[in-house]
DNA sequence: TATATTATGTCAATATAACTTACCAATATA
DNA sequence: TATATTGGTAAGTTATATTGACATAATATA
């Protein structure tokens, strides 16, 4: 059994506060890369999940995302447009798309992750692994309250 | 000294992504009570600073937020259209004002927090003291890159 | 005292990222 | 065959932010 945790409102709105700021620092480091290629912060999670997820699909990509198709849409024509993506029939069922970065999209993705990467970076290497480690447990209870894919 | 930690670029590509989710959600929780006073994500945030840093500045908003102050005049507007803000202008230089919300703003702003707060409250108590503490040392890591007010 | 700087406010135009509503086609499944 | 699922698209709208310009009042400084 885990020792009681006393928990005073200030506390929780400082995490709220600390959660914003990490995601928004984050995503902003980004900008300048973006900037080069006319991509925002929409396109950046896109990549984000392609990289990860490669021949995620449509369907898979708006659960994540949790935007709408159309949204979606504005994003992926523009990925088209430079000619950082591709799409795969799947073989079973013809309706569903996989969609993959290619080579140029790959790159341009490392380029923008190698901005995000330097803050997490270097929070991490001034930390314990078991700091980091609890550091992941908790996080992942703030994201598994309601279900992912 | 701390033990050496091995980093990989799929464990930071997971790290962002968290960050990601643990923000979007927890700004989503909210939105229900955001709906019923007409507000959005921006008040929010304006409210959640102004309950935590009692008679703040404009300027210091400002900073905090990082964004233009047209923004957040549009944002103070709709705060004062439905009366939940006051000013009160500084003693010795008068062109500084200090914001406060007043009781109704109060009330509401608990409102909004109660719910984003359930989210925090369960993942901190369903964690131990120490997974609390190295949780805070790291994200402050995270955010302390750059300088704040 | 004259000038510069700071704090705040406002107008207009624009950008980004999302939304709603609606409709369509192809395919899969009960 | 009827229904659900996967994906695409169009039109119009909303939320949040931007840039640039201009204004006022107060304060700081040369």
């Amino acid at each position: 059994m885990k020792e009681l945790l006393y928990l005073k409102d200030e506390q929780i709105k400082e995490f709220i506060e600390k959660l914003f700021l990490s995601y928004r620092d984050t995503f902003s480091d980004s900008k300048t890369i973006l900037n080069k290629y006319s991509l925002g912060i929409a396109h950046n999670k896109v990549l984000h999940i392609l990289s990860t997820y490669k021949g995620i699909t449509i369907r898979e990509l708006l659960n994540k995302l949790k935007i709408t198709k159309q949204s979606l849409n504005r994003i992926l024509r523009d990925l088209i447009k430079i000619d950082i993506v591709t799409f795969k029939k799947d073989s079973k069922d013809t309706r569903v798309k996989h969609v993959y970065l290619n080579e140029k999209g790959e790159k341009i993705f490392y380029e923008i992750f190698s901005k995000q990467k330097k803050r997490i970076y270097n929070a991490l290497l001034n930390s314990s692994a078991k700091e980091v480690v609890d550091f992941n447990r908790v996080l992942n209870k703030l994201i598994n309250s309601d279900e992912r894919i």
